[in-house]
DNA sequence: AATAATCAGTCAATATTCCTGACATAATAA
DNA sequence: TTATTATGTCAGGAATATTGACTGATTATT
């Protein structure tokens, strides 16, 4: 096995950085691609995929919640969320806890959209979860996670760990 | 050893496979952060720094090999073009067998650039293969290499292996 | 030699996404 | 009462990318 070969750095050398460097870049574009080509029908974007995203697997999530999130300005998220709420893929309601908050969720719409998002890109990565095998996705993870900044790693844990 | 488990597709259920789709963005979003932030500095974007990247990995390069490799259009890629080369970071010259081509390079200042790109990603890259360990990153490279499409993964193979 | 195709560049118009700044309203906290 | 927070909106602008149309130089085809 790796583990009982003497150690070695090999995989720390300039060539397989940048190797992780151009696989991220060019699987991130295809990856991004699929769902890509279905927005385009609805006049949606890549921004409308990620709230869409992020409102199915935060049910609830307040608008400050979503803004921290995904790091954008609430200008920025005003448009896109505007029109998922007007043609009727996500309703708000006001909080209780507090009522200044208004909670987002994704209505029946809004559900079935973005699992036909998520189902273009699960083949994807259900097939090279498959070709690749059990150990290598948790390579994959681990890799990926300490990829992530430090400060942002909790966050991202308590997002995916459900 | 998790190869002497019984086979389990645990792996492959929607939490797993919606983990991956969640780490790939957050890692994606961190990782072009470095560079971005020294951009913005000399008013360049991404887009830049994409051309940089690939004519540094790609010396002589022509125009046409870029816009394949980059999947833009030539009217896209004029611009950032014109200003790495207005501002002396690419060279052009043209070509010996083709004189249509236009073939690219760096320039001193252009390596010099990219290296300070490349760096500020390399630490990130770095330390994340080395929390994970060597065979993490070989599954992290066999994963990604499985999320790009079929058709491109011999050109990124070409691209990466040398 | 004439014609067609390729490589590169440019001009124009447009779309999308995101930004900063300023301001307003309602609700909560001090 | 005053300050802060959560949300929303208006205005203006920048970066990235698109499609379409056209030109010039060079190479390939007939």
């Amino acid at each position: 096995m790796q583990t009982r070969l003497p150690p070695s750095n090999l995989y720390l050398r300039e060539e397989e950085l940048r190797r992780g460097v151009e696989l991220l870049y060019f699987a991130y574009r295809d990856f991004t691609g699929d769902p890509d080509n279905i927005l385009i029908k609805q006049q949606f974007g890549r921004a409308h995929h990620r709230v869409l995203y992020f409102v199915g697997r935060n049910p609830n999530i307040p608008v400050s919640g979503l803004l921290k999130l995904l790091r954008i300005t609430k200008q920025s998220l005003s448009r896109v969320l505007s029109q998922l709420m007007d043609e009727g893929y996500i309703v708000q309601e006001q909080g209780i806890m507090d009522r200044r908050q208004r909670l987002l969720k994704l209505t029946e719409k809004g559900i079935k959209f973005e699992a036909e998002l998520f189902s273009s890109q699960r083949e994807r990565i259900a097939r090279a979860y498959k070709n690749a095998g059990p150990e290598a996705v948790s390579g994959f993870w681990e890799v990926l996670l300490n990829i992530i900044d430090g400060e942002h790693r909790d966050s991202v844990l308590k997002q995916i760990e459900k």
